[in-house]
DNA sequence: AGCAAGTTGGTTAGTGTTTACTAACTTTTT
DNA sequence: AAAAAGTTAGTAAACACTAACCAACTTGCT
């Protein structure tokens, strides 16, 4: 899925419309005059506002991709990576904090099935990169073995949904930065043989 | 804060219609038709719609109150009480599917200062419930004391968070229960000294 | 006991606002 | 000449909520 230049500045700036005011911020008359253009001018770039936040979450599933892919290629070993991983992830929704806002709203699109699809695929995709890290560093015995890696996935993406969203809650003003480490310091503990 | 025969009943209905198609499918004239009555006999009992929302969270925190006070009381040990904790909210939850519709709306709310505060505060009070009873397992030795109260708490509350989101983008077909179950032995074994 | 007055809880009919989206036309780019 | 990208003006539907009216039940007074 490609896009054009003009669209990306609307993904953008429905990314920032979002990350002030949460997903209902989200209209199209507050799209086009932070565009600064008329509505319908909105419609010849995308057929639908469903079609506008699908585009926001395809566009930032391939950023973080690319960061993971990075990581996931090194030749640090299965823990350093889950730290990386951990690591970058909490730096990418620090800098787009509308993004949070997006996923979190997974319940507002329970019923938009193309929404819902598209989030319960990342969120899935997610999960699946997580439990093949930890299975590898079972292997080269890094990790504890005695509980299987969907478990450990579980608390690993648990640690991080909750550390996220008390700094959502805390109006962002919490440092989410010191708090992935600190919880980094607690799995690594945990998970380690 | 206490409710009137009908406040319980359209707090019943509401919690009814975000369990059927979530927290966008409250709406007054849906409400009504639940009710069997018009749009503005509503209005008779409760002020605005927020006022039904916040009635919602508050009438179950009570219940959820109630239930934990409970166990609190008992004589089990710290970690048997977690368990019996953990335990308890997953039955709640299962029960009471619109719940976690609401408690995961959170962002739907951020910007009615009225909804998020009650939100907060819950999600608050039960952070702090589980930090205590963390503490005093440390004390008494059945839980490990080389990570923070905090920190543990942190993996907990993610735990419970992600088992049950998973169950939501399910559809809730997956089992619940068994889930529970699993991420209990699973934590037994992560927090055991 | 009888009854006026008020309270409670319901009705019908409607308002104003916001929403996503469209029709029809014009300008700009290729 | 045609396609792409913008405009103005508007629509229909959904939304929370209100005005005004009415019926049934309490309540307090004689």
């Amino acid at each position: 899925m490609t896009f054009t230049k003009r669209q990306i500045e609307i993904i953008d700036a429905s990314k920032d419309l979002i990350g002030e005011k949460g997903v209902q911020n989200l209209t199209i008359k507050n799209l086009a005059k932070k565009m600064s253009f008329s509505e319908p001018a909105l419609y010849r770039h995308f057929k639908d506002k469903t079609q506008i936040l699908k585009g926001l979450l395809l566009f930032h599933r391939e950023a973080i991709k690319n960061g993971i892919f990075k990581i996931l290629d090194s030749d640090k070993n299965a823990l350093e990576k889950i730290e990386a991983v951990l690591k970058f992830k909490f730096a990418h929704v620090e800098k787009n904090p509308a993004l949070v806002m997006v996923i979190f709203s997974e319940t507002s699109f329970q019923y938009c099935s193309v929404l819902s699809k598209v989030v319960r695929k990342i969120l899935d995709q997610r999960k699946k990169k997580i439990i093949s890290l930890i299975e590898s560093g079972q292997n080269e015995g890094s990790i504890r073995s005695d509980i299987n890696s969907q478990q450990l996935a579980t608390i690993i993406l648990g640690g991080i949904r909750t550390t996220i969203l008390s700094w959502r809650l805390s109006g962002f003003e919490s440092d989410l930065k010191a708090e992935g480490e600190k919880l980094w310091e607690t799995l690594e503990i945990l998970f380690k043989k």
